[in-house]
DNA sequence: TCTCACACCTTTGAAGTGG
DNA sequence: CCACTTCAAAGGTGTGAGA
């Protein structure tokens, strides 16, 4: 065990003074042998071939660990989440950085949208080749120094351990959840950037993709793509990292944002059509589609329609002219509902009614959001691309004028903006990654979220309010990452723990997606890039840096197994649930140490729970982690050691610094939204459905035979 | 439940045109 | 040289058949 940290090669390498290197533990080996799943542990197995070959410093102990793994003939995604259990060692302690205090605040954008979403059933289709988030993930940002620098990211992870299907029109829990794909951190190709810049414009995500592909043909898979499961609920995260060196990501302060709003159930193929019609009435791609145009859906509802004429005539010759008093045949019917799936129930709400966010840092008229919302007036100038500025307001959507229906959403949507507290004026929470585990957050009474529970859930989010998560890792110096760098090829895998997880943003370098960020941070990488480079893994050395889209830019060099192996043997903290700290790592050792006493302690920080009950954040039992050299954590950090969090009264959770005996962040505080959370009754819940589906069922007729009597006058 | 080919659509950028 | 228009390619989308 630990022989990563024996290894003098690596000692002396350009990870030296890397803090978090993770050690394999017993549990570790153990685990692996019974095949257990690891629900956030990144995968780590041989590539395709069989060959591998890595460079000095790195390549023995990859190697070492590499083969370790395949020798327990163990691939991904078979390893036990213990192995993410690793005990970090401190090597080097370094001085804080001088820093502007900042508040950072983060709003969802379109949240109406997200909120109709969310009502209607939170589906999100993943394709092979990766499909976009609909709707888009997009936030705005306060608070932020101007002057500093941010590096902005997101991440989806699991939202609890079940896997679902969609029965009887709705989703119930349909057993445990398989194996969680490798996780991958989705850096905003901005990033790193000014705080005044990331304040001026919103901050898009949407470039990001979702696929259910593990893998290409070749045995990568795009830097831009998040790997999910289908049939399992997912929670987006975002994050603010205050600094401007990658390198840096795991030592400087750290925020996590949760939205609960944007959770999402992933699916290879759409199952509620109420769904389906919200994404074909508010993105641009699927105008084809729309009842309301000239696309393939309305010519083949108009052919349907014919043929159902033709039908009917034939009909009435045949029957007479007995019926012909009613006026809807109950043929018509069965083809207004089957034909129409799409039509909504309170209509099919207008771009416009949703989006606000006009002036997104990207291309944001391809999304297909409304551009003269009722927020638009908000919407500062973006530091980008001029195309984002004429492209909205001023494109109206083609069917920003249709119905009343959304107006009927939008003031629904204000209804519950009204409701729910502006995110920015919802307390930042900061606490300790290490006091956030897994379920930690999970409401007792969620452990085994009963099916009906989670039916409930998924759309009783009457007011949604950010949980924010902010981590100081006590700002270890630039010495300290000076040589922590991240091989160019190992840009693309992030493997990270349930959102139950709440965990301490375990990040990992190699989990990066940068989708072509970070270009100017290659530059500081060059000693590992150039160390790792020389074994020939990828395209790892320095040179080929100069192609943020092939360096940084994401993991299309290195297959995401590869990556991750070398992500871990790089001594990346870890959590037990496979995230990554951005703490110093004896802060984190005294937490696990502090866990592994209370022998699953880790589901039950009464703050946590406070936090967001919801959610599971770790569904997986953690094992009693040992600490194999417990002077580990005394060492590095003494300002850390022994540091916790200090619960405060209201439930707010403050990292504590046990030298200063002072907070860490004057911002630090968390604040309770359970209440915001409180779900519908499923009874309620069961009678909005009920109601949704008559009007539905009413709008489409109605929409069907205003069409069929103007069509065909 | 998933994959794939398909038609339809938007976005993007190069090429062409005219002042 | 600049602004504008045109056009083709790229990419995003849901659909429906088939596995």
């Amino acid at each position: 065990m630990n022989f990563l940290m024996r290894d003098p090669v690596i000692q002396g390498s350009s990870m030296a003074y890397h803090p978090f290197i993770p050690h394999r533990s017993p549990e570790f080996a153990m685990s692996a042998m019974l095949g257990h799943q690891p629900p956030f542990f990144p995968a780590l197995a041989l590539p395709p071939s069989g060959s591998l070959s890595l460079p000095g410093a790195l390549g023995k102990p990859i190697m070492d660990q590499l083969m370790g793994v395949a020798d327990t003939g163990l691939h991904f995604p078979t390893l036990g989440h213990q192995a993410a259990a690793a005990h970090l060692r401190p090597l080097k302690t370094l001085e804080p950085e001088e820093e502007v205090e900042d508040d950072p605040k983060v709003q969802l954008e379109g949240k109406e949208l997200w909120e109709l979403f969310h009502k209607r059933g939170t589906e999100m289709v993943i394709t092979k080749s990766g499909r976009r988030m609909f709707p888009p993930f997009k936030v705005r940002c306060t608070g932020l120094d101007k002057k500093a620098k941010y590096i902005l990211l997101m991440d989806i992870v699991s939202a609890d351990d079940c896997r679902y299907k969609f029965h009887n029109s709705r989703w119930m829990v349909a057993g445990k959840a398989d194996p969680e794909m490798p996780k991958r951190l989705y850096f905003h190709p901005d990033s790193p950037a000014t705080g005044e810049q990331w304040m001026s414009k919103v901050v898009n995500f949407h470039k990001m993709k979702l696929t259910n592909n593990i893998s290409d043909k070749h045995g990568f898979v795009s830097s831009t793509h998040t790997i999910l499961n289908s049939m399992h609920k997912y929670q987006p995260r975002f994050h603010i990292a205050r600094t401007n060196d990658v390198h840096k990501l795991y030592h400087c302060t750290f925020r996590t944002y949760v939205f609960p709003e944007t959770d999402f159930i992933a699916v290879t193929a759409y199952q509620n059509d109420k769904i389906t019609q919200l994404k074909i009435d508010h993105n641009p791609f699927a105008k084809g589609f729309r009842d309301t145009g000239n696309g393939r859906r309305e010519k083949r509802k108009q052919l349907a329609l014919q043929s159902m004429r033709s039908y009917e005539e034939q009909v009435k010759r045949e029957n007479g002219a007995s019926d012909d008093s009613s006026g809807e045949q109950p043929s018509f019917k069965c083809y207004g509902q089957a034909s129409s799936p799409a039509v909504s129930t309170v209509g099919p709400p207008h771009l416009k009614d949703f989006c606000d966010s006009d002036e997104d840092s990207d291309d944001e008229s391809k999304d297909g959001l409304p551009k003269d919302g009722p927020d638009s007036s908000k919407i500062s100038t973006t530091t980008e691309d001029g195309k984002d500025h004429e492209a909205s307001p001023v494109k109206a959507h083609p069917f920003s004028s249709s119905s009343d229906s959304g107006s009927r959403v939008r003031e629904s949507g204000h209804k519950t903006e009204k409701s729910q507290a502006d995110s920015r004026q919802s307390p930042v929470t900061i606490i300790s990654s290490t006091t956030r585990s897994a379920e930690d957050l999970k409401s007792p009474g969620l452990q085994d979220p009963p099916p009906k529970a989670d039916e409930c859930r998924s759309i009783s989010k009457d007011s949604f309010v950010p949980l924010s998560v902010q981590t100081d890792s006590g700002h270890m110096g630039h010495g300290h990452l000076h040589n922590f760098g991240f091989p160019t090829g190992l840009t693309g895998q992030q493997f990270f723990n349930h959102l139950g997880g709440a965990h301490p943003f375990l990040l990992h370098p190699g989990q990066f997606n940068m989708g072509g960020a970070f270009s100017n941070m290659a530059a500081g990488m060059g000693p590992l890039l150039a160390a790792v480079s020389t074994g020939g893994v990828s395209t790892m050395d320095t040179t080929s840096m100069t192609s943020p889209t092939q360096s940084l830019a994401g993991a299309a060099g290195l297959p995401f197994h590869l990556q991750q192996h070398v992500l871990a043997s790089q001594g990346l903290a870890m959590s037990p649930f496979g995230s990554l700290f951005p703490y110093p790592y004896t802060y984190m050792a005294a937490a696990a140490a502090a866990q592994s006493a209370a022998s699953s302690s880790v589901h039950r920080h009464p703050f946590l729970n406070a936090v967001r009950p919801r959610l599971r954040y770790s569904p997986y039992p953690l094992p009693s982690m040992t600490v194999p050299d417990s002077t580990l954590l005394t060492t590095a950090m003494p300002s850390m050691a022994g540091g916790g969090v200090e619960v405060k009264g209201d439930g707010m959770v403050v990292p504590v610094s046990p030298v200063s005996g002072v907070t860490l962040d004057s911002t630090s505080e968390v604040t309770s939204h359970s209440s915001s959370l409180s779900p519908k009754t499923c009874a309620e819940k069961d009678a909005a459905n009920e109601l949704q589906s008559i009007q539905r069922l009413v709008s489409g007729l109605d929409s069907s035979q205003d069409r069929s009597r103007s069509g065909s006058p």
